[in-house]
DNA sequence: AGTTTTTTGTAGCGAACGCTCTAGAATGAT
DNA sequence: ATCATTCTAGAGCGTTCGCTACAAAAAACT
């Protein structure tokens, strides 16, 4: 057959990732990717055809391996309101721990590259949109729980629910500040509270 | 005293303007900016200092005349409840329009240069901050005037609402659809109604 | 007019860009 | 062992990058 590839495939597409993470894709040089992923320039055009190839691939494995990763495990205890509510609050918590202010690299990814290229604008608004149906999806299992108001519009809040996410992870990067991300979420949060016998 | 300038330093730096809002800082040339602002690269060098330097100027030529002027407007009519309303009515009205996805200069340097940038950085922050301040003015004035609910906490939904109006803008880059961006803010905007005698 | 100061166009600096070429090393098939 | 195939390392392709040197041109001073 040929010659086996000598570097570890998995660490090498994962240092992509942490290249374009960092740097965004403009900025992150063929160079600087071959160099973090233990290969040789020769090797990264052989294995995945250039530099716009290897940022689709690196946003496919971004996209499994966090993004779908963290919506697979809040959603896995079937307990759909507090998978909301702890899949936000685990953003503003990375966001904030996040030194380096890498945010999302499908966040960035959307207003960086998405608009003007437009096959990967798709491929960034499909994630998005992963996450705004994993929204409505929790938001619907709940209000069939009894754990949201019954009357709760899934599809809308799911948008804003995404909306904020968004929000969330653009102010994080000029602003990490825990109260202000707190104050982003909180009225998003309460529309899941099954309003108490009113007090007006 | 010397020779004196050749072209419009208005006309320029709104060519910068429209430069890097297109396409981001890292992917602007210096020759691009030349070009598009009328002058020659030498004249950019003496009259600006450098890329760095000319962006700086760009972006505070953007906040005096779309953010400051924006807020300015609508504040005019000294109707602070509508003020916010028609606000983000009219982000979500230019996101549509904007055919090439430009979105928004502050939004998109706070995504890709203000992480890279301390000094970038907390210019972009203070911009944002600016709007903040404005959904909070007006949440105080709505309130004084009993348009808003008594308890609101106008420090907490200024912030919720610049998360949406950030959320917003990125949302329009990859998938500009009124019906989702309209749900973004529907219930942000629900937080301003004064409830009504309670039908539960 | 002559001097000084600033702006302008051109040309080009060294460096970095994305990418490719080539020679050789390492594999499975014959 | 030989072959065909694949992968790797290094050099280097042409281009573009941000920026600067230089001299001519144009203004305000004496």
């Amino acid at each position: 057959m040929g010659r086996l590839k000598e570097f570890d495939q998995d660490k090498a597409i994962d240092g992509a990732v942490d290249c374009f993470w960092a740097r965004g894709y403009e900025a992150t040089s063929v160079r600087d990717l071959a160099a973090h992923m233990g290969i040789g320039g020769a090797s990264l055009y052989n294995a995945y055809g250039g530099k716009r190839a290897l940022f689709v691939a690196a946003l496919e494995r971004y996209a499994n391996r966090s993004s779908r990763e963290r919506i697979a495990r809040h959603e896995a205890a079937g307990q759909p309101r507090q998978a909301i509510e702890a899949f936000l609050a685990e953003i503003i918590d990375r966001s904030l721990k996040d030194r380096a202010r890498k945010g999302c690299l499908l966040v960035n990814s959307a207003l960086d590259v998405a608009p003007h290229d437009a096959e990967i604008g798709k491929v960034v608004a499909g994630y998005l949109e992963e996450i705004r149906a994993f929204f409505q999806r929790n938001i619907e299992a709940a209000r069939r729980a009894g754990q949201v108001p019954r009357d709760i519009d899934a599809a809308g809040v799911s948008a804003h629910l995404l909306g904020i996410l968004l929000g969330i992870r653009v102010l994080a990067r000029t602003r990490p500040d825990r109260a202000l991300l707190d104050s982003v979420v909180r009225p998003a949060l309460d529309l899941l509270n099954v309003p108490a016998i009113s007090k007006a």
